[in-house]
DNA sequence: TGGGAGTCAATATG
DNA sequence: CATATTGACTCCCA
């Protein structure tokens, strides 16, 4: 039974795409098990307790895997409405080019974004959309071809094409393992196992999500521009807030629960375009954002209306480069000295770790749900006149929502109740802190091992698992759960953050020689210079796309192949397993803490689950 | 129901 | 401190 549960679900494992990771070799595990004493994890679980369990937990399948993309796809940019939109959308958008002002900015800018594709966003947030769907848009004429574009939007439709050139295939992850196999995992070396295969590059949309881009540049800025992203000098920056006002955001969402409650985020652009200027884009150098537009002249927004369809409709008609868009946000932030949980919890009404994490690993627009809330509120505040970006950043949030025009604070969906849990002690009455559990290493690494063989266990074989490593099944499933969804992100290992990208591209001038004069190169170096990153995160900083990494490389698959050794060995099994199990307990372990720093150092650990990883091989 | 999506928020890391 | 990571929640959908 399971298979064939599995076999149908499995699609979205295949979708793991994940681009180059696979020439990168993540092994995060085995890079703890380097210095780990080696001791096997596999030792904790019984040789083959595995085995007892059923055969085939995983699944089969495998194979369909594109379909997933594709699958979410359709709706969304399907809908029919829309495409009234999208016109419109363009139509506005259009105009950009002939802007005066957006011509201007637009010629540094653009100049950028020629250069390297990938990384320059737009200037404006024209930029960020790309207009597809409407094909109407097309007759304009644009200055840029559309054609690119339109060429997206058709995939889109059609399936998944990701932008990023999400290809399908069928890593081995996806295909069902037998638990042997696990349970070799668990037990032997599985040199031969690791996945090594597949890997099929691909990247999510990161590759080049530039064709989706559309390049109009409509300046935002108010009038600034000089460097087309704002540079200019941190000009105003965000100025640190008085204390104070942060509590309110954050509270905010909690408090209103409830997704559906969802509003229509509301166009910052358009309230703060009748505020600031006008709505449309020519009154004011203020871009109005696309969408924003578009949406406009058909109908009212009403914030309240949570039914309002026009939501939808923005979404579909528009189609935001999120990637783009996040690098974007990135740069403002750091270039304002805009903590991430200040923009976070007032802007996005989000937490800062979202953000984080968004920014880091932002979704294909395509293929988000209710997540895209949250980026039209990026747009729609990156839409905004520099000064009134800094402006909503310091009110209350009532204000921004009032100002900007967007539904109050859109709540996120999980509003989490406190009501802890269990695990931990049952008797905490108030709401007391929820501890975090935190795996052993040996629990982790198991973990991983198992997920890069099998992503989608049985519910026996979790259970299996659980029993073993003394954690309950709902942790190991939710380790699953998590680990499939993260791998699947693609979560971009192999680049670094946005900011950093931008930083690195400046350095490199490959942006900055063409249009920034000298100065204004400093400025942004400067300005990046703050967050980059130093050699910590060593995985990330090597630009994964780059060969130049073999040395590193080589040593990971070293690494990888010293941990799997380690894994064969297994001597201290039970002292792991002790550990284990006392883990599972709020207990700390300083030792494990130790090892791990160790390993660390030697092994960069992206953080990332096996089976993003797996490549080495 | 189970899998997913979107997040939270506690922790880790820097 | 700020940012990154990540186990677990809540809500949805098939």
């Amino acid at each position: 039974m399971e298979s064939s549960r599995t076999a149908a679900t499995s699609t979205n494992g295949t979708e793991k795409s994940r681009r180059r990771n696979t020439d990168y070799l993540q092994i995060d595990p085995s890079s703890t098990f380097i210095n780990n004493t080696g001791r096997g994890f596999a030792e904790e679980l019984p040789e083959n307790f595995l085995d007892t369990i059923s055969p085939h937990p995983i699944t089969p399948s495998a194979s369909t895997s594109s379909a997933t993309s594709a699958t979410e796809e359709p709706a969304t940019s399907s809908a029919p409405q829309l495409a009234s939109l999208a016109p419109m959308s363009m139509s506005s958008e259009q105009p950009s080019s002939s802007f005066s002002s957006a011509s201007l900015l637009s010629s540094s800018y653009e100049t950028i974004k020629n250069e390297p594709e990938d990384y320059r966003f737009s200037g404006s947030t024209a930029g960020l959309l790309s207009p597809l769907h409407v094909d109407s848009r097309r007759r304009e004429s644009h200055d840029f071809n559309t054609s690119p574009y339109i060429k997206e939007e058709e995939d889109l439709d059609g399936s998944h094409l990701l932008m990023g050139g999400i290809r399908p295939d069928t890593p081995t992850n996806d295909r069902s393992t037998d638990l042997g196999s696990i349970s070799s995992l668990l037990n032997e070396d599985h040199h031969t196992n690791t996945i090594g295969q597949s890997p099929s590059p691909r990247s999510t949309f990161g590759s080049d999500p530039t064709p989706m881009i559309q390049r109009q540049l409509i300046k935002n800025e108010d009038g600034v521009s000089p460097g087309s992203m704002g540079f200019s000098k941190n000009h105003q920056g965000y100025q640190k807030p008085r204390n104070g006002d942060r509590m309110e955001y954050e509270k905010a969402p909690y408090q209103r629960n409830s997704r559906k409650q969802k509003k229509p985020l509301g166009l910052l652009n358009q309230a703060l375009s009748s505020v600031i200027s006008t709505p449309t884009i020519s009154s004011s150098n203020i871009p109005t954002p696309p969408s924003a537009h578009i949406a406009q002249p058909r109908r009212i927004y009403s914030t309240q209306d949570s039914n309002d369809p026009l939501n939808a409709e923005i979404g579909d008609d528009i189609y935001i480069d999120t990637k783009d868009l996040c690098k974007r946000i990135a740069f403002e932030l750091k270039n304002h000295s805009i903590p991430q949980a200040i923009f976070a919890e007032r802007i996005l009404c989000r937490s800062q770790g979202t953000l984080s994490d968004l920014l880091r690993n932002p979704k294909p627009w395509n293929k988000l749900k209710s997540g895209r809330e949250t980026f039209r509120r990026m747009y729609n505040w990156v839409a905004q006149p520099l000064a009134t970006r800094l402006a909503i950043l310091d009110m209350k949030t009532e204000d921004v929502n009032r100002a900007s025009g967007m539904s109050p604070p859109t709540p996120a969906q999980n509003v989490r109740t406190h009501s802890f849990r269990r695990s931990t002690s049952d008797h905490d009455g108030p709401v007391s802190k929820r501890p975090r559990l935190v795996f052993t290493d040996i629990q982790k690494r198991t973990l991983q091992a198992i997920f890069k063989e099998t992503q989608r266990p049985s519910r026996e074989m979790q259970q299996t698992i659980a029993e073993h490593l003394r954690l309950d099944l709902s942790t190991v499933a939710n380790f699953f759960m998590n680990a499939r969804r993260r791998s699947r992100l693609g979560g971009n290992i192999d680049e670094p953050t946005p900011f950093q990208q931008m930083a690195e591209m400046y350095k490199e001038g490959a942006i900055a020689t063409s249009n920034h004069s000298a100065e204004q190169r400093e400025m942004i170096e400067r300005g990046f210079g703050v967050s980059i990153p130093g050699p910590s995160h060593s995985g990330e900083l090597l630009n994964g796309d780059s060969h130049e990494d073999d040395e590193e490389l080589d040593e990971l698959n070293d690494s990888e192949l010293a941990y799997e050794e380690d894994v064969e060995i297994g001597d201290e099994e039970e002292e792991d397993e002790e550990q284990a199990n006392g883990d599972i307990l709020p207990t700390p372990k300083v030792e494990e803490l130790e090892e791990k720093t160790v390993i660390k150092e030697e092994a960069p650990d992206d953080g990332e689950y096996g089976a993003t990883k797996l490549a080495a091989n």
